[in-house]
DNA sequence: CAAGGGCATTGATCCAGATCAAGGCGGCGC
DNA sequence: GCGCCGCCTTGATCTGGATCAATGCCCTTG
């Protein structure tokens, strides 16, 4: 997907309808593409903020916390628009677990523009408070919740976002491997193996291989998540 | 602190420059006091989401995850803005730990005003991204720390949080409960009394009663909470 | 097609923190 | 000032998940 391809579909995904021509032409000159291989990282300058669009493949933004492991801090697919902070405590970073196309807007673009540009300001407001929203219930989970109820948790909301329109029979791809997953939830790979074990023990999900899953019953699934049936 | 005092308080702390009076003087008119006693909670229209400002006292937002207990999102103090989310998956509510004087403003005051108001969108995109930031290093905290550490990181924070103007002989009181620290952390009621022994033991901290403390040695204390010396 | 390496699974053991259970202390009302 | 109630502290035990340790299974590479 080259650089305009890509703005566009940003464009038609992300941006506010009555936008200026003029503004959306400004922030086109701000933006960049970048293609990430697997595994690779997306160095940016960590003295600033980015809001990064993912066209294609899939993410992980990590904190690097020790040495020793990172904290995951959300996984992200296309049609996303991630929230790439400045280093602050701990430093960012985004990867690529499947190859991405990536748009690279800084954040100051959105908000350091002319009078015109409530809509970019509309804009990156709207996300982050999306990236709040992801992240607070991340804290809900880490800080409450069971190995059992965190790994229920992870599989339905990943299934909500990767079973609609993927390939037919109801199967996903994870893009990622139990040690993110691991990395994401604040459990050890070992637990997570274990998890996934028992909900396949209980029929509730059933995987092939290391990354073929399929949810056999959402209900029951969401019940060991722990989940309220909404309302509350 | 009555109204006009209360928005000229936040009119000075919070509000950008370059405003049109018109504008303020909207924000003015959607923006509403509220006063709350000790233990009180604001009960707003869950669904839609506000900014409050803290003109005065101590607050905690709380979700409810379970009857059993709640989990605290983050404590907030004098000259603070607050996002207060919509009700989402959990819902969420602000609590005072001590007597508070808020500034209440519903969120789409600042978004859908007129064309002058980019700052007040600025306004709630600042916010908002500070809120992100605390969220998202409290995710790190409950997902790779111990209770040391993280009971050592909660005396730090709230440290530089109240230390600095406060009674001069470096003595805080701390308006939260320990079961309140202890649902902020992700702990136990026990759990948090014991770390707190056990610094007192290390003679990083100094405890009078229920609620005073002292950090005698800081940076004994923040390495405890397991943070590199900043850098990186 | 065979071999190798890396990720995943499974099992055994250990330990940090939860849970259960008494007291102690401070603050408040009388 | 005294007594009561609720929070806090401390101790004993229990347990979920971490850690340590093999083995197994994909997937890749030659």
């Amino acid at each position: 997907m080259n650089f305009p391809d890509l703005f566009d579909a940003f464009d038609a995904a992300a941006l506010p309808p009555g936008l200026t021509d003029a503004a959306v032409l400004r922030l086109r000159h701000k933006a960049f593409a970048k293609e990430l291989a697997a595994g690779e990282q997306l160095d940016l300058d960590t003295t600033r903020s980015f809001f990064v669009f993912l066209g294609a493949g899939a993410c992980k933004l990590a904190a690097f916390v020790s040495s020793a492991r990172e904290q995951i801090v959300s996984f992200h697919f296309a049609g996303d628009v991630v929230h790439v902070p400045a280093q602050a405590r701990y430093g960012f970073a985004l990867s690529a677990l499947a190859d991405a196309q990536l748009l690279v807007i800084p954040a100051e673009s959105l908000s350091r523009s002319g009078p015109d540009s409530c809509g970019m300001l509309r804009l990156a407001s709207r996300e982050t408070e999306n990236a709040l929203a992801r992240s607070r219930e991340t804290s809900i989970i880490l800080g409450r919740r069971s190995a059992q109820e965190r790994v229920a948790s992870f599989i339905v909301a990943i299934w909500d976002r990767l079973s609609t329109g993927s390939h037919g029979a109801g199967w996903i791809d994870l893009p990622m491997s139990r040690g993110e997953i691991a990395d994401s939830l604040g459990l050890t790979i070992e637990t997570v193996s274990r998890q996934f074990s028992e909900l396949r023990d209980l029929d509730l999900i059933e995987t092939e291989g290391r990354s073929a899953l399929r949810v056999i019953d959402l209900a029951g699934l969401s019940r060991c998540a722990g989940q309220l049936p909404v309302a509350a």
